[in-house]
DNA sequence: GCTCATACTGCACAAATGTACAGTAGTCCG
DNA sequence: CGGACTACTGTACATTTGTGCAGTATGAGC
């Protein structure tokens, strides 16, 4: 079995979806007369194709138990998934922590992680002025995707020693720059005697209010 | 009757609410469960209560056909409904038209409007470096909360002759200001010829990526 | 040709579900 | 006290719904 879907199957996983965001979930009848199928069971059919693939999940004897499983990312049904519509807030960051450890997570805010590119992961909320010149400012809550690595010139979350910062970051032949975007700051520069991690890469801000 | 639920009423509105943000409405047998019912007509009756305070809507017949209607805001509900959790995104605004005619919406955005305070009602996005020194960006999604009226220093989204702008509001005796955040530019003066309205406070702003 | 997967029709049955009606008990109010 | 309202129990029944089984047609691949 491919693990692809067919036109048709797409065109009712479509229809499931639209279903979802006008409220429920369709029973067989409804996706049967939709299509204009004479007999539920093709419905059945269709989704027990779907579910082997892996795109729905359903609930057995329960009316409208359709889920979404692996939103097909391109076609934003993130947006009917509840656990997946909303991006953890991470506040201050304790020494020695992961950062998206519990005890960091301030609120879980309704922001759509599919907005960025990449995906975001989580907001981490700014602290200092150090990256003024391309706009983010003391207590703007960064979307930040996880990843490990970085490419030169990109807007990182990086950590060193246990302190968690947002810079540009800049690889040289025999160390490692991270940048500011303030002419009031100064680069930072890691040498190898101390412990240096990237967290994440920036892909957006979003900011709450303006002072007057 | 009053308009007002019950304490009961208002928990199994609540029940709802939560069970729609897991993916769909109870059955009345869901609903007797949760709160110990020997009888689903427990449940029912209390639907119809609901029903008729205008909190819910049945549609008859259908298997989990319960829909909230008029959000009680503060309980954050805005959540479940379609509607409310996404903005507007608005481009290119034409001359002489509002600001939410439909040909300006470019899309629909999944930021909950309740996260900006006052409530933001549309997204609409920047275009000029006029409001840099403020972390407004070229590009950048800014999040406006509609009202005509705006106090000295609040950043606000204004229209001087069809043309649609974002400054910080002055008013003096005898004149308005509109001041940019850039020492580039300079301030606008709105003399009683040109025709001038606010069209919206600025409560916050989205910005996806930043250039390498 | 045979086999396999897709895409349906048709029938059937049991469980889930919506919904109506009758009745009990407590509270509040005039 | 009687009446209205809330909050339930209990029974009953017609649909709605999920689900299983058998069968037809079509196209792709060997």
């Amino acid at each position: 079995m491919s693990i692809l879907l067919t036109d048709r199957q797409q065109a009712i996983l479509d229809f499931i979806a639209a279903c979802l965001r006008e409220g429920s979930a369709p029973t067989r009848g409804d996706i049967a007369e939709h299509f204009g199928f004479a007999s539920r069971s093709a419905a059945e059919q269709h989704l027990r194709a779907l579910a082997s693939k892996g795109m729905i999940e359903l609930q057995a004897g329960a009316s409208r138990g359709i889920r979404l499983t692996r939103p097909t990312r391109e076609q934003g049904y993130s947006a009917l998934f509840p656990g997946t519509v909303s991006l953890p807030l991470i506040g201050r960051v304790a020494a020695g922590h992961p950062i998206l450890a519990s005890e960091h997570i301030e609120r879980q805010v309704q922001v759509d992680p599919e907005l960025f590119h990449p995906r975001a992961d989580y907001l981490l909320r700014v602290r200092g002025e150090s990256m003024r010149g391309i706009g983010i400012l003391d207590g703007d809550w960064l979307a930040v995707h996880r990843q490990l690595i970085a490419e030169n010139g990109q807007v990182v979350v990086a950590r060193i020693d246990d302190e968690v910062t947002v810079k540009r970051f800049q690889r040289r032949a025999d160390r490692i720059l991270l940048l500011p975007e303030n002419p009031d700051f100064q680069p930072i520069e890691v040498d190898s005697q101390r412990e240096f991690s990237i967290e994440g890469l920036a892909v957006g801000v979003v900011r709450q209010g303006f002072t007057a």
